[in-house]
DNA sequence: TTATATACAGACAGGTCTGTCTATTATCAA
DNA sequence: TTGATAATAGACAGACCTGTCTGTATATAA
């Protein structure tokens, strides 16, 4: 069963992916949530420190999600970087989070709000994508690639290319174009 | 000389970019143009349309820059495209636009916080981003692409993954990576 | 039962936001 | 000079925002 303190996150998250940070009150997040504003002020000091929990919330839901897609797929680790990409397909069509509809990635959406590279929220993000990066390099590893970081990065930017494009321009097939870029990249990097 | 209407947007554009949409009150437009409130609302009906004419104007700068680089560094349509890649690391350094720091890109930022596909600010988002893809397009058909089209989404969604990675994880050397592939997709697609 | 912790509803203060209004001043052309 | 245009400062309304406070209800555990 659901604390108080987990409905207030998860639809906390809902709403600011949703409908942006600062365009959110907090009266409409109690408002769905069905709690009263004195419960929130007890779990969290602000709305910020709010925020940064909503933020945690989705760094655990996303990375959980997409590692588990990624290792469903297939047990070759070039095949689960190249399963990414259709992961990002089934989320850019709705199909991966009940609830929430695709709004591009939170964390971007975040730094983009939040812009000063020190912001709490701001660092959140950068650590987010970066804990995707590490995930990815180790399965590069695993693959054998000679310089599983730097392969890494680059399917990492593909990744995020593909979410801008998908948002911005309403794209969900950029996944497919990401993804048979990915293949040429890991084709020329894994050529042992 | 200025009119006070550009005033307005540039100044407007400038906070925008820095510190979000709904962050940015028309008080802190105004005091830091220099100019009367009634005088915005007679120039515009409301915020929003400020931000579209501020979204407008960074359009048609940021084109005119991209495409200013791009030939101005080479003749060669293969070269060209490379370019690009160099152009966006001098903006993701702080070198591009004088007065504005390098924060994301407002259009990104902006459909992030205008998640509704159908919001007009959001609409003026996707149609910059097909405008340079529209470019792109055709340099890739200088090139002597056999699918121009197709190149120039690959090349724009490695330009988005660099501009997110440099903003997000403050990497600016995510324009050389993408660089580094931009050749390697270019090698693949020009070897006629 | 009694004590304790938790959550509730709702009022409230103090600030900020957009957009309107008035009344005054500056500019420039006929 | 006269008249028209444009911009000014600043008050204002009404809404919304965050965060605090009071007083009440509920549930759990000793």
């Amino acid at each position: 069963m659901k604390s108080r303190r987990d409905e207030l996150v998860d639809t906390a998250l809902r709403l600011f992916y949703a409908q942006g940070f600062h365009a959110t009150g907090i009266d409409k997040v109690l408002a769905e949530a069905g709690v009263a504003k004195m419960t929130l002020y007890k779990h969290f000091r602000s709305k910020d420190e709010l925020i940064l929990a909503a933020l945690h919330r989705r760094d655990e839901q996303f990375r959980n999600w997409l590692m588990g897609e990624m290792e469903r797929a297939s047990a070759d680790p070039r095949e689960r970087l190249l399963a990414m990409f259709d992961a990002l397909e089934d989320w850019f069509e709705g199909r991966a989070f009940k609830g929430m509809g695709f709004s591009g990635c939170v964390f971007i959406n975040a730094a983009g709000e939040f812009g000063d590279a020190d912001h709490p929220a701001h660092r959140s993000c950068s650590e987010h994508k970066r804990l995707i990066v590490d995930y990815l390099a180790k399965v590069c590893a695993e693959a054998g690639a000679s310089d599983p970081q730097g392969l890494a990065e680059q399917l990492a930017l593909l990744k995020e290319g593909a979410i801008v494009t998908a948002q911005v321009r309403g794209m969900p097939d950029a996944a497919q174009t990401a993804k048979a870029m990915a293949r040429g990249i890991l084709d020329a990097a894994l050529a042992a």
